[in-house]
DNA sequence: CTGTGCTTGTGAATGTGAACACAAGCACTG
DNA sequence: CAGTGCTTGTGTTCACATTCACAAGCACAG
């Protein structure tokens, strides 16, 4: 969150942020910005704020985002279309590199610049170098495809079907349940 | 979260459900749930379990869930065509009744049996009783639109792009980044 | 080179949510 | 109808994150 914050500042061309500005930003109270920033080591300079620059790389380092991360994408459904061509996964240094499906009408055909493979053709993803995986495919079938994944070797998985999936404890999962997150607001509403 | 859990054993034709179930299928500790549950109201039978009927009758009338919520989507671009279609939304009442876009390519075309307006002609969303939007524009017009939305009497917005929008108090907003869910699985991995 | 105004970094206080442990209670068995 | 096993509901403890408050320190003006 807050380096997506703040590399909107580094495109804007600024220089230095303070706390301040950053709890303003992001409606967070300023104490929590210095102590979180705190935690990476202390690098601000009192009287001007934290140097943009050095900030954004000091966290890209934390995250590990520092080196390009190839991902695989698994359905090439409406959303995985979506997903294969979305331009925002370019500013944390994500580029997908495979796009796999089970259906025979789709494999063959490319998106963007990708071709299409079949999910039997999952080879080994460690030894590819990619260890991320995109998950948009039916409820039904995540996981069973995720089970695939984590046998060719991939270690982290962003699951975008609305169901929570069982994988060993080297493995990460991050759930987007977009449905869910709509069913929040009537709450408050 | 639980409801969606929950509803996932009702489609299993499963009566009741103990704390401990769901525990081990969400990962959390048990007396967590039952003290989430007693705020609900104590309805749960000891040695026997919560009632799946009753507790998803409870949860939904807390989300303000019990009835059909409409909403209106902003932008037909790949992933607006994807939430438009997408069939997850049923489960919890949604029913996406407009959608607009700027595009004039656009405007005139139909998803599914939505046919796309423009976003100039966006009218009344509280007369027509549309509380909710779903935001899936570019990054840069998301504020803009936001505007636009508040304006029309609209009171809750999913917001897809990777920034923050500022709203009146009375709206609230959820963001949902992809990228940056995708961008937190390095740090683990 | 001194004074003023910001801003950081952090120990202490505060608030909040999760985990524990156990009494109370229902169901089912023999 | 007593006994056993399981499960809820909750008072208490614990852990942790947020907030406060302020000393320390940099920059810039005069």
């Amino acid at each position: 969150m807050y380096l997506r914050a703040i590399s909107f500042l580094q495109q804007q061309a600024r220089e230095y942020v303070s706390s301040q500005d950053l709890a303003d930003q992001l409606h967070l109270k300023s104490p929590q910005i210095r102590k979180d920033f705190s935690y990476f080591g202390a690098f601000g300079v009192k009287g001007t704020g934290y140097h943009v620059d050095t900030l954004i790389g000091r966290i890209r380092d934390i995250l590990k985002l520092s080196s390009i991360q190839k991902a695989a994408l698994i359905g090439a459904g409406r959303l995985g279309k979506a997903l294969a061509l979305y331009p925002g996964f370019g500013m944390y240094g994500f580029e997908i590199v495979e796009i796999f499906d089970s259906s025979p009408q789709k494999i063959g055909k490319k998106i963007g610049n990708t071709k299409i493979k079949s999910i039997n053709d999952l080879g080994d993803m460690e030894e590819q170098g990619i260890r991320l995986a995109i998950l948009a495919v039916p409820s039904e079938a995540a996981q069973e495809v995720a089970d695939r994944l984590v046998e060719s070797g991939i270690r982290g998985i962003l699951n975008m079907a609305p169901c929570y999936i069982t994988v060993p404890k080297r493995v990460r999962v991050q759930t987007i349940d977009i449905a869910m997150e709509l069913g929040i607001l009537p709450y408050y509403v």
